[in-house]
DNA sequence: TGACGACATGTCAGATATGACATACAGTAC
DNA sequence: GTACTGTATGTCATATCTGACATGTCGTCA
């Protein structure tokens, strides 16, 4: 369990949501939240290659920039639904997206 | 998604086969459902694998049997939030889903 | 200093997904 | 035939997600 930052930053959230556990996440929470954030940095990565602004993508996915900002930060409201779908917009290949998936995150 | 078009879609009924060539969807709807499709079927898969009936795996997920069906159908009402998750549950290790997700689905 | 652009964060009305239920259908066994 | 198991399908109340908005932070530039 190092995922530092963002954990903490979704850890908060999580605790609240799940409301009934309290001694830390289970491994299928902690697998999920992981999921989450390597596709949430997949998402910031892809965008910022592109010379998008959160503005920009937010328009590509007639979203808004918070919603953005919240997706990328991995925030709790986010489903995976969303993220994948942002992804699939910015034109991620199922090759791709499964590679962010498998991929490590950088300590 | 929007409304208007998902509407559309589930009134036509796209989780058949090849969807893309009757129906004018975009690559990127073509890509979620086909996404969705190889979820749903990753997913019947792992829980005939494990002997379990949908009303067991239904019981695992805290869901319903009918909700199980939908997911194997990759029915329109079920999110790719909800496939992962209960993939995840069945204890699908981050390269396995890697793998469903880029495995071309059998004619 | 102020103004601007990019991003973060909190809130909320309205949209969507979810579990549960009822019911139907296909096999299998008796 | 009946009974049972497993799966499919339609509906619905409500729980959750989403886009939009307001506002704040941070860096940069003149």
């Amino acid at each position: 369990m190092r995922k530092e930052k963002k954990k903490r930053l979704e850890a908060r959230g999580w605790k609240i949501g799940a409301a009934k556990d309290f001694l830390g996440l289970s491994e299928e929470e902690s697998a999920y939240i992981e999921l989450k954030i390597r596709l949430a940095a997949g998402l910031r990565e892809r965008r910022q290659v592109k010379g998008l602004s959160q503005v920009d993508l937010a328009a590509k996915l007639q979203s808004s920039q918070s919603r953005v900002a919240k997706m990328e930060a991995g925030d709790p409201s986010v489903s995976l639904d969303l993220l994948i779908r942002s992804l699939i917009t910015l034109g991620t290949s199922d090759r791709e997206l499964s590679k962010i998936i498998t991929t490590p995150r950088a300590a």
